[in-house]
DNA sequence: CCAGCCAGATTGTATGACTTCAAGACCGTA
DNA sequence: TACGGTCTTGAAGTCATACAATCTGGCTGG
């Protein structure tokens, strides 16, 4: 019922153009178009079936979210994101997300309790049997879980925003040897934190959490490492 | 002649669609539309002088930053940000401001620190000449000198549209009695730490300050003060 | 060999026409 | 009078087209 409601809210409020918006955002993040690539309006005008103006008004909002770069009379290209960049990414990410699991603390039902419980043994399984693209998989959905919970929507989409922009430095970072290990005991310390309802310690468990993400990137980024 | 790279690069990148987009911007954040006003198309080609084309641009635009809101068919209207939505951005410009100061701690120079605590010291003046508007003015220096200095252009950016966002109910705040000789304090405290380069008294200095604010914000929340 | 110029490609912008939708006016009936 | 449905209208959504401005790359002539 709920996802009715919803379904048909979404369906009146997506107009083509915002329906393309999410397509080429979706397109861009899959890397179909990696970064460098040129978006040309008219080749896209055809890729997606709608006129210029959509693609037009689709690029516009990409480029305020921070995925795309536009020179004038030159067009516009999918932003290429230097490592520098994606370590204040995480920053920023740091931060907000620690702000997100406190407030996750302190708002989770006794249901987000048990579910998360049931999503560290999930993860706990995942690695302790290799199955590493699904760990990383159920890392995603847990810190969207925390960020649901926490029902701070102006962190939220901040957070989901940054997420997107350093998406491919994320990906790589997952693939690394090692990252696992390192991070499961990382992330069952924040479950622990936000089904005790201790707010400081959810908020520290993540802090740390993301210390580590930072510096694996500060590492690569000193290795010289480039896309 | 930085200056002057820097303005053709401006002129360069700015089409006269991004300049309607900041044109709209200033003028929403300077209430020529208040909250709830509509923005018809036809009604803004005639104000700034250009297409449908730019107008839609910028309003897509300025949607995605928050400042306005679109429904299918009906239009666009300047966002009414409720107090509950103002208290929750401040949240997300604690985290995040709390990460710049800590930043500009570590970078400043000795230009910035000696700039810092001359603005320490002339607002001080401005509150104890009752100057408040000036002090205002200062205030709002103070947090953009901190983002500059703290050279992370990521966190930057977010808390300025953040800022923008609660503008209306920041200025209402800024106009309550008593607010001044609470935050003067506390501002001089940041100060103090961003030019002793103490990075975790600076990022705490700027934490108390903004729970000062959200603080007041909830006050009003709970008398029940609306927009 | 190179400077300058021309042509093609692409974006920037405006305009007109048509469709879709929602709100309010209008009207007929109980 | 009150209710319910239909009609009108205002505005957004979309597309096609046209033309100007600008960049790019290659060609040409000295």
């Amino acid at each position: 019922m709920l996802l009715l409601v919803n379904l048909t809210l979404r369906l009146r409020t997506m107009s083509s153009a915002d329906a393309t918006t999410d397509q080429l955002r979706v397109d861009i993040l899959d890397g179909a178009f990696p970064p460098g690539a040129r978006l040309v309006e008219l080749q896209l005008t055809e890729r997606y079936g709608v006129g210029r103006a959509a693609i037009r008004s689709a690029i516009v909002e990409l480029v305020t979210e921070g995925l795309v770069t536009r020179e004038a009379n030159r067009g516009a290209t999918v932003r290429r994101v230097p490592l520098a960049e994606a370590v204040q990414i995480t920053e920023a990410r740091q931060a907000l997300e620690s702000l997100l699991a406190g407030h996750a603390a302190l708002n989770a039902t006794p249901q987000d309790r048990a579910e998360l419980r049931q999503l560290a043994a999930d993860m706990s399984d995942a690695v302790s049997s290799q199955r590493y693209g699904d760990y990383s998989e159920l890392n995603q959905l847990l810190h969207r879980r925390i960020a649901q919970i926490a029902q701070h929507e102006i962190a939220r989409d901040l957070v989901a925003n940054l997420r997107n922009r350093a998406s491919h430095h994320q990906f790589r970072l997952a693939l690394q040897p090692g990252r696992p290990a390192e991070s499961l005991p990382q992330h069952e310390a924040l479950i622990a934190a936000v089904v005790a309802a201790d707010r400081s310690g959810a908020e520290d468990a993540m802090r740390t959490h993301l210390d580590s993400v930072i510096s694996a990137l500060r590492h690569w980024a000193e290795l010289g490492v480039e896309v």
